[in-house]
Formats: C-alpha cells, sequence, structure tokens
DNA sequence: CACTATTCCCCACTTCTCCCCACAATGTAG
DNA sequence: CTACATTGTGGGGAGAAGTGGGGAATAGTG
C-alpha cells in the first residue's frame, strides 16, 4: 500500500469544512471506509489517520503502563484530544473546532501527506515550522533516507 | 534489467504536459504498469522513479519511527515534496505545478536517465550545473569516485 | 415543550484533470 | 522511394474536484 505523500492546500470554508484532497483520497485503503480519526500532533499541527491505520496506533497507546502516572498521563492527553470523523457526500472533513483553534487554523489547511498518516497545518504555523528547513538540510534528509544511514530512533 | 541512459529533450505544453521519452519507457519494468513517483532532487532537478523502483524507498521510511519529533520531520519533509504519478494515454506525464515552479521548468524538461532512476531538468538549470562543472573537473570527480575511494557516501 | 445551535444533505457553480481526437514529424520495413 | 507505424505535440470537451450556500433533521438548553 503506498504512503501518503505530497503537500495539499485547500481553503476551509465558514461552517469549518476542508475539501479532502482527492490525490489522498486514492491512497486512502477502501477498508478506512472514509472513516478518519484527528488528534493533536507533537508539533503544532492535527494528525489525521485513516482507520485502518488508526488501529495500529490504538494497539501503540494501549500498550502503554498504564499503572505509572508517566503512563496514565500519556495516555490521557493522547486520547482526550482525539476525535473520530467522516467525509460528507462531498468528500469534505468537519474539523472539530477547538482542535482547529489550537492548530491556527483558520481559512485555510495544508495537507501533507506523511507515509501512514496526514498532517493538517495552518499555513503561517507550517511557515514557521519551514524556517529550518533549507534546501541544504533537505539534501541532507535525503541522503540519510536513500542513502542508508537511517537508524530507527530517527 | 538495464539501466535508464541517455538524455532526452521534450516540450511541456501550456497544460503542464511533458511526453515520456520512448526510449527510457523501453526500460521501465512491466511492473511498474506506467506508474511513477516524482520528488525534488538534491540538485536541483527532479527525480523520477518508476514504481517497482519507488517501493524500496517507500519501506525505508516507513521504517522511520512515527513518534518522535525528528523522525516525522524526516517523514513530513521528504515525502511532503513527492507526489504519484501515471502516464496519460498518449504516454505523458503532468508534472505537479509547485514541482515544476520548484525545479524551473516552463516549456521544455529534459530526461537524464541515471540508473535506477530519472532525472528531470530545466534546460537552464541544467545549463548552469554544467557551467559549474568543467569536463576537466568532471575527470577529476570521475577518476575520484569511480576509480578510488567507493565508500557508498559518494 | 419551545427555542437555539449544530450537523449534514442537497444543489449550484467554477476550476481542473484527463480522455479522446487530430496531425505533423520521425522512424522503419518492404 | 513509398507505405505504414510510432512518437511527439496541441486542443476540445466530458467528467471530477473544489467551493459556497440554503435548508431539513438532529441535538442541546432552559
Amino acid at each position: 500500500m503506498p504512503s501518503f505523500k505530497g503537500q495539499y492546500e485547500h481553503s476551509v470554508d465558514n461552517k469549518g469544512r476542508v475539501a479532502f484532497p482527492a490525490r489522498l483520497r486514492k491512497l486512502v485503503s477502501p477498508g478506512a471506509q472514509d472513516h478518519f480519526t484527528v488528534l493533536r500532533g507533537i508539533d503544532p499541527c492535527l494528525y489525521l489517520y485513516p482507520m485502518d491505520k488508526w488501529e495500529a496506533v490504538e494497539e501503540r497507546i494501549t500498550s502503554v503502563n498504564e499503572y505509572t502516572r508517566r503512563g496514565r498521563a500519556v495516555i490521557r492527553n493522547f486520547l482526550r484530544y482525539a476525535e473520530d470523523l467522516v467525509l460528507d457526500k462531498q468528500n469534505r472533513l468537519s474539523l472539530p473546532g477547538d482542535l482547529m483553534e489550537w492548530a491556527g487554523i483558520t481559512t485555510a489547511a495544508i495537507f501533507i501527506g506523511s507515509g501512514e498518516s496526514i498532517e493538517i497545518w495552518s499555513p503561517e504555523k507550517l511557515k514557521e515550522a519551514d524556517e529550518d528547513l533549507t534546501f541544504e538540510s533537505y539534501q541532507n534528509l535525503f541522503e540519510q533516507v536513500m542513502g542508508g544511514e537511517l537508524d530507527n530512533e530517527e
């Protein structure tokens, strides 16, 4: 199954709806049935998982030790900002207001295909995050990925 | 399977379409089924991978840990400038507008067979790159890379 | 129960993508 | 040299994708 890839900007209408990019839709497994889960990311953006990929994430989170305060804190703060979504008949998503606000998304959103999941950024926040992404750092990144020095910690 | 080789210039029409060189098409494995992935290169050009070759790249990228900010950044910034393409019925590619713009491709594109992949250059950028690399310095480079220190870094 | 707010389906319109047709240029076989 | 196939190039047009708004059904509130 091919990874999500590419970046696509779409406008958010005043009802909080965003078109889900058609190119990405073609990469969603039919098994996901237009069902997704969004949640806060560890960067200032939202993560969007199609249903079938989300199941793996749930397995990961349920494997966290729930009998420590650290473990409970992670579980609590991970899942409390997660929400299930379904595409409407026009292939749009209604992003929850609190998540949009947290991610700084107002009139436009940028979808970035990131392998197993999709990131949703406000254009402004993405621009900030991109300030330390020069062409040179992209070249280094490229060499890492293609060239072989990928330890799984990276 | 033979390596991609040779160089072919084709015009880009005002819909962003470029003919895929017939000579190269004959070298694409039937398993690729006219499917390709383009992405930014580490020189100011685009890289084009037939599907069967690209799959190995995806395997590498999906092995990166997606639960760290560093890993996320690697995945995001690598895949966001990549896009899947399919040849149309006239054996043409529709290059994405943002990638064309980044590579400076407007009315013409030069395909360069490069082993496992194909490079796509704007004629202007290629000329600049050629001017930076005289034949003499190419001779030295060639000897270094091919003749001697064959570590996988170069 | 009445009132408000929200959700989501449907419709309308614009833009874009891609299929199809056409044709010129090049290559190939007899 | 001629006949025919392949390749490269361009454009028209059907259908898909993106965007916005009206309005019915649903849920939340006092």
